[in-house]
RNA sequence: GCCCCGGUAGUGUAGUGGCCUAUCAUGAAGCCCUGUCGAGGCUUCGACUUGGGUUCGAAUCCCAGCCGGGGCGCCA
């Protein structure tokens, strides 16, 4: 690692760097210059530091740092001293000075600034709302979550794949999807990996996961939207039934969860705290959810999906009993895809996940006959000669299997409580954001 | 796709027909100050989304455009 600009992170400095040089670089957060003092507050990835300037002893860095913009970024070297009056019980004396970069006047959005900004401020301004130690931390435990995510699935022999994201032709039929030239062709956007993820069950390959991308051009204004998003995608073969999915599911979450409920530094910024889930988590029947909504006197009908605000108070009703994770189970087959795995006449093996009213992640066992595939495409109002591509992996030995689409975003929102799902993607893509 | 709402300095706001030469805070520029940590004090700078209309008079009322936010549907 090259040491020239930083040899410690403001959290590294220990007792023991008292008296001795150190060198430190980051952003400047703020000058408060007393006229003969100053004090300059450096910003880093761990935290802040801050400089002392004596106009007297240093006269020339004491002119250079007052009058440097906030947000400069610099590498100051210095002797490194113990001060109790300083909150991180120490302060550096510059010695020397590299302004790396200067900040221009004034900021579109203040860092540190005593005002606040409304949300699509923030957002047109991105880099500089991630400099905010609260936005930063939901990134860091974005982080901590996924890395459970693929150690827990390792640890259950999935193999991570990727598949394409520029496709022929719809694949799921429902949702609507961005349209691009293929050189003289016509193509999309995938909206899911859903039928590749499914072909590959056909190859021996049994268990995958794909951290996998989801473009939908969907007009929607919500909250809870957006036209890109990211998803962990799971299938995996030779299941009995979709029990054997929905438990690989459920430890998925109590994995991520686990793993952000130890980012205390995180959430001690963010002041969140985790409560751990217990598995296995709540079985519900469709057919036992319309009738508790009923009894709510919600207009829901048997066999269709719930709307939002049937979502919601089977989320209150849940939480009176204490519960925040459930699935609903055997929903009506026709309010599921072409693909999910029949149970009897009208239900069907798909299920969902949700949490405190939202819906989080969609899942099936799905069908592995190309006879009854072929009867359920044409049963949806798609054309087989559609998914030829698709329609293939299945003719010479597709083991029955299933899987689920987890949306990475919803998950964070739900975690951390967050009202808004921008707030859990880098540089959100929605109906009228194409920049940052 | 349907339906609601909004647009005032860099940022966040006050304003409901004349008291607006537009409030306050934050910020920026400058000055004073040796222990600040939301430092303090003083000075200065900077804005009504666009185009029509109503009116003696419009930031304010009406119409249209542009830009944006949100609810529902759909879904993750």
């Amino acid at each position: 690692m090259c040491r020239m600009y930083r040899s410690h992170y403001s959290k590294e400095i220990s007792p023991q760097d008292y008296n001795s040089s150190v060198t430190v670089a980051g952003w400047v957060e703020d000058v408060r210059n007393l006229g003969s003092i100053a004090f300059l507050i450096l910003r880093d990835a761990q935290g802040t530091l801050q400089l002392t300037l004596l106009k007297k002893k240093t006269p020339e860095v004491f002119e250079q740092l007052v009058s440097l913009p906030r947000e400069s970024v610099l590498s100051v070297k210095g002797l490194c001293k113990e001060n109790e009056k300083v909150r991180n019980g120490y302060e550096v004396l510059p010695e020397t000075v590299t302004v790396l970069s200067t900040a221009e006047t004034p900021l579109p959005l203040g860092v540190v600034d005593r005002v606040e900004s409304d949300f699509d401020t923030r957002l047109d301004n991105r880099v500089l709302d991630l400099r905010k130690p609260e936005v930063q931390a939901i990134f860091r435990i974005r982080d901590a979550v996924l890395a459970a995510a693929d150690e827990y699935l390792r640890s259950q022999h999935f193999l991570e794949v990727h598949t394409p994201k520029i496709i022929a032709s719809s694949s799921e039929g429902g949702t609507d999807m961005f349209k691009l030239q293929y050189f003289e062709k016509q193509a999309f956007l995938a909206q899911s990996p859903q039928l590749y993820k499914q072909s590959l069950m056909a190859t021996g390959l049994d268990r995958v996961y794909e951290i996998a991308w989801y473009f939908r051009a969907e007009e929607h204004n919500t909250r809870r939207h957006l036209n890109e998003s990211t998803a962990i995608d799971v299938e995996m073969a030779f299941i009995k039934d979709e029990e054997e999915v929905m438990a690989i599911l459920e430890q998925l979450v109590h994995a991520m969860w686990t793993r952000a409920s130890e980012c205390s530094a995180e959430l001690a910024v963010l002041q969140k705290t985790i409560t751990v889930p217990h598995l296995p988590f709540t079985r519900i029947a469709y057919d036992n959810v319309v009738e508790k909504l009923q009894q709510q006197n919600s207009p829901i009908q048997w066999g269709v999906d719930l709307s939002t605000e049937d979502e919601r108070l089977l989320g209150d009703i849940m939480k009176e009993d204490g519960i925040d994770f459930y699935f609903i189970t055997k929903y009506p087959l026709a309010s599921k895809p072409f693909y999910t795995m029949p149970a009897g006449q009208k239900h069907s093996r798909g299920f969902d996940l949700e949490c405190k009213g939202v819906e989080i992640s969609s899942g099936s066992q799905r069908i592995h006959d190309v006879g009854l595939l072929t009867e359920r495409l044409k049963a949806c109002g798609l054309h087989p000669k559609d998914f030829e591509a698709y329609l293939k992996a299945f003719r010479y030995g597709m083991p029955p299997h299933g899987g689920f689409g987890f949306g990475i975003e919803r998950f964070l929102m739900e975690l951390l409580d967050l009202s808004n799902i921008r707030e859990c993607i880098l540089f959100p893509r929605d109906r009228t954001r194409l920049t940052p």
